[in-house]
DNA sequence: GCCGTTTTCGGCCCGACTGTTTTCAGTCG
């Protein structure tokens, strides 16, 4: 079993214990311990190693056996138990919004309603209404919420709900009362799957503000809406909820509503320790205890004009909302800056150029001059163009004397570029065995050659490992596309051993691509740091298959950031002169079997 | 169930909004 799936067990537990009614304390141990083996489970290498288990924090005696138990056997035994309770399709009404434990209990109980079907047909005869605690309204807003999970299931890419974001933002910050504004939450951390979009406000007129934010064109409808919180449903179908507040208290609700969650309480217990109180507000004094034994030693409360004031009053380096999903960061923001505690972050003006790029040869909408003039108008020095090859002929993969024409072109037009460069390289398929869709005498003619699977997804992860490797192992391969396969939202990654193929990539020296499409952002943002740690490079492509696409570059920086790189870390921050010998590099890598 | 220079027992973040209530429980983030 996967990290993520058998998070996904303590998730159902975790519900399975709400519905039973269980110390809310138990089951909110149950779900830390879940996020917590998300992000720090990377450098776990067995999942049946107890003792390391049990170091992850939130993880205890108890949840470690648990986690065991199902990387040993793929089940546990006290999950069975805890379903024979309820009926199966009971969880699926945790979906609903508005609808929590509690309510789930009494219409399971009171009603029996056990599905979302039945939980809409106890709508519609009105037995819902009638239930204590429950009344019209409440049943017209859960068929509503019914309707809106059928057209969408809540959670979006990154990239698909950039654009409403930005607009918002922007049309706030035009507004005339707004003094501060910023979108916070999951999307200001760049996470690659964003559930809402949270907005701040500073200003000194909060019912203009929320009034400009519930009437604005994008708004699809009202969720809710008071003087200092609201929350609409936008076009695409994304929740977004405003939160307006005064200058002072700014900064405290952009770090607040930034997060995450356990970021946030890390915060606060680093306050609690100097004896304040921070809430979305301000750092605040603790009420004083009498039956405290002790007298807390309390420390002055300094003046926070923005969120590095707030860090450094809590003793800490300005840690980028990137970095805030309590994975080390507060490790590193507390040690003295020379000790190497954060890093400098990777940004966007950083990216010298990129590789990956499709033209109309293949796949893509744009001819090479097209893509050549749309790098160079952001600023890119060079462009690398690879195409499919041969064996995708879902993508129009070209053939050798297609590769040869195409080369030949990118050369002549480099004549006539003046400081900026094209390279000419092909996404060459890994074939089932590892072998590569061309022979060495046609890769050895290209500058670089980009390897990926886009077949035969459903090997064994040992298989799949091994497939990949192999193709790394060839000199030609300059790097590895999109290593597990994932559309987010869509397709799962395709069982791969990712450390054993970070090993190969450091003793190969091949770059390991972060695909910058928000639909793969691929490799994770959560495995870079153990990536850095090996001594792997990574490399930002956009994937793109026409010239817009080109910017989805900005997505992959988010991710680069997430994972902790620096500009070192990514080769695409060479300049054009270094970059050319790097691509070489490869190819003269000596192997050390 | 987890955690600990204040603790091995007794805490565990907390405020906003809604709806169903006559003062608050449930949900959400």
């Amino acid at each position: 079993m996967t990290k993520s799936e058998i998070a996904a067990v303590l998730d159902e537990v975790a519900a399975l214990l709400e519905l039973k009614g269980e110390n809310p304390f138990k089951i909110r141990a149950y779900t830390n311990a879940a996020r917590s083996l998300e992000t720090f489970g990377g450098n776990i290498s067995s999942l049946q190693d107890e003792e390391a288990l049990s170091k992850i924090p939130g993880i205890g005696k108890s949840i470690a056996e648990k986690i065991k138990e199902l990387a040993a056997t793929g089940s546990l035994k006290y999950l069975e138990e805890l379903r024979t309770e309820f009926p199966a399709a009971i969880l699926e009404l945790f979906s609903i919004s508005g609808l929590g434990a509690k309510k789930i209990k009494a219409l399971y109980e009171q009603l029996q309603v056990s599905s979302i079907e039945q939980l809409r047909q106890a709508c519609e005869t009105g037995r819902v209404a009638q239930l204590p605690g429950f009344g019209e309204t409440t049943q017209i807003k859960i068929c509503k919420a019914i309707e809106e999970r059928a057209k969408h299931s809540g959670y979006f890419q990154f990239g698909q709900i950039a654009g409403e974001a930005e607009t918002m933002r922007s049309d706030l910050a035009g507004h005339p009362d707004a003094l501060q504004v910023d979108v916070a939450g999951s999307y200001r951390r760049r996470k690659e799957i964003v559930h809402d979009l949270d907005l701040v406000v500073a200003t000194k007129k909060p019912e203009a503000i929320t009034k400009f934010f519930v009437a604005h064109p994008l708004v699809d409808s009202i969720i809710a809406q008071g003087p200092t919180k609201s929350s609409v449903r936008l076009r695409s179908g994304v929740q977004c909820d405003l939160r307006v507040v005064s200058s002072p208290e700014y900064p405290f609700a952009l770090a607040y509503f930034t997060g995450n969650k356990e970021h946030n309480i890390e915060l606060r217990s680093r306050a609690l320790e100097r004896g304040w109180t921070l809430n979305e507000y301000r750092l605040a004094p603790l009420p004083v205890d009498p039956k405290a034994k002790k007298k807390r030693p309390v420390k002055k409360i300094p003046k926070v004009r923005d969120e590095a004031d707030l860090y450094r009053a809590l003793d800490l380096d300005f840690i980028a909302p990137e970095l805030r999903e309590n994975s080390g960061e507060f490790e590193a923001a507390e040690k003295p800056r020379k000790l190497s505690g954060l890093p400098k972050l990777i940004e966007q003006e950083n990216l010298r150029g990129t590789f990956h790029c499709h033209t109309s040869a293949s796949d893509g909408h744009n001819s090479l001059e097209e893509m050549a003039e749309a790098a160079q108008a952001l600023g890119l020095d060079y462009l690398g163009i690879a195409d499919h090859s041969r064996s995708s002929i879902q993508a129009h993969g070209i053939d050798e004397a297609q590769l040869r024409a195409q080369s030949a072109l990118i050369r002549e037009l480099n004549k006539k570029f003046d400081g900026f460069r094209m390279f000419a390289g092909v996404e060459c398929d890994i074939l089932r065995d590892g072998s590569l869709d061309f022979p060495d005498n046609i890769l050895s003619q290209l500058d670089y050659v980009v390897a990926s699977v886009h077949s035969v997804f459903n090997l064994s992860e040992a298989d799949m490992t091994a497939r990949v490797i192999r193709a790394m192992e060839n000199r030609f391969v300059t790097m590895l596309a999109h290593p597990t396969g994932r559309l987010l939202l869509k397709r799962e990654p395709y069982q791969i051993d990712i450390p054993a193929v970070l090993d190969a990539a450091a003793r190969t020296g091949t770059w390991i691509e972060l695909n910058a499409a928000p639909k793969r952002l691929d490799l994770d943002w959560r495995w870079w740091p153990l990536a850095k740690q090996k001594g792997v490079k990574c490399v930002i492509n956009p994937d793109a298959h026409r010239t817009e696409r080109l910017q989805d570059l900005w997505f992959g920086i988010g991710s680069a950031r997430k994972g902790w790189l620096t500009k070192g870390d990514v080769v695409n921050c060479l300049p054009l002169g270094k970059i050319e010998h790097a691509l070489r590099a490869k190819r003269e890598h000596k192997f050390k079997f």
